[in-house]
DNA sequence: TCTACTTTCTACCACTTGGTAGGCAATGCT
DNA sequence: AGCATTGCCTACCAAGTGGTAGAAAGTAGA
């Protein structure tokens, strides 16, 4: 694999787990059996290689994100599909979304790229989430606010593996598997309309 | 005010917004007009600092939370109120839930001990659901997940303000009321049982 | 083989980090 | 008054930070 991608993948793995300050590039050269200049070559700076990965995982959400779309139909099933979408990503690739939340901590002007390169996700959905409430197969409320709930909501079952693992709670594929269900439950309760 | 309580205080908004590894012991001094070494006095180091502004941390949210149980019915409104009164929280000091989601992401040691100190919260969270859920005032599901869930949408709804106004959202107190209103609903539905 | 280019390296550098040692003034107790 | 304690300070320090300069090694084309 070329070094650049080498460096990509385990930068994202250490802002994503130690956050962007308590990633060295010392710590990382030597994790990658390089030195700190060698990085530095590929990326000029350790903010460009922020931005490198932070674009690299955006990518990559968006890639799963249009998948989940394109292979489900209209209304609840959509929405179900993409959960299930991110919840895979959060198990094969935990990094990931730890790097976004870390991206949405920092604040700019890492987190004002990631939003430009993000925002066209949050425009597509929000308008489809409108016309899926006009024809009333998801219940009526600001599809703006929506997304956002939703985000925060798959965000934070999805990233709180510390948190659980602390507490005590078992990490078992199974037990992930109960999460989503519950969280799915959660969802569709709020967003799926009573039948009359 | 005593200077160890001014330490704490800015230690916990630093903490909370730039992460611990974010934060120096230098820019906290500067910040209060005082010496560093003045700060190691008072905290012999800066992970003791740390500890000490997690330990706050939770109690004032502990404090919060007591404070609406005993305000309030069983059933749904118990729940709505801790809603409340957390993101009445959230709006007066957010450093401190930002905090408590940089814990989570420190992990051990901090948040071991973070997790002792939270735990009876949580019992006592799961225990009360368990009598609802018997009474059929609450959705039966496993009351475990259920506080795990409510936490990280909760956490999420409450933290997520850098990511809001990087959007463009709008942060006026009648946005947030919106946003804790759409979180009521959310949880409401997902929780309490349809009348039969 | 010579040459141009890419990649990785050694050698530094200025600056910041958390932390130690110890001085000095204020305060209160006997 | 004498004395111990408290609280904040100056003066350092060893280790680590991101980053620069430039040499050396490999690689490919002529």
């Amino acid at each position: 694999m070329k070094t650049s991608d080498r460096i990509l993948i385990a930068a994202t793995v250490a802002f994503g787990e130690n956050g962007y300050d308590g990633t060295s590039l010392d710590s990382l050269a030597q994790e990658l059996g390089i030195r700190k200049q060698s990085i530095l070559y590929h990326y000029p700076t350790k903010e460009a290689l922020l931005d490198a990965t932070v674009a690299d995982a955006i990518e990559v959400l968006a890639l799963a994100l249009s998948d989940a779309v394109t292979k489900s139909e209209d209304g609840w099933d959509r929405i179900e599909k993409m959960v299930r979408r991110v919840f895979r990503l959060a198990i094969q690739k935990p990094e990931l979304l730890g790097l976004l939340r870390e991206v949405s901590r920092l604040g700019p002007p890492t987190l004002t790229k990631a939003v430009k390169d993000f925002d066209p996700l949050i425009k597509g959905a929000t308008k489809w989430l409108k016309s899926e409430m006009a024809k009333g197969k998801i219940v009526e409320s600001d599809p703006y606010l929506l997304v956002l709930s939703m985000y925060s909501v798959i965000m934070g079952a999805a990233t709180e593996g510390n948190l659980l693992e602390a507490i005590g709670v078992q990490q078992t594929p199974r037990d992930v598997v109960l999460r989503r269900k519950e969280l799915l439950r959660f969802l569709k309760s709020a967003l799926v309309p009573v039948p009359k």
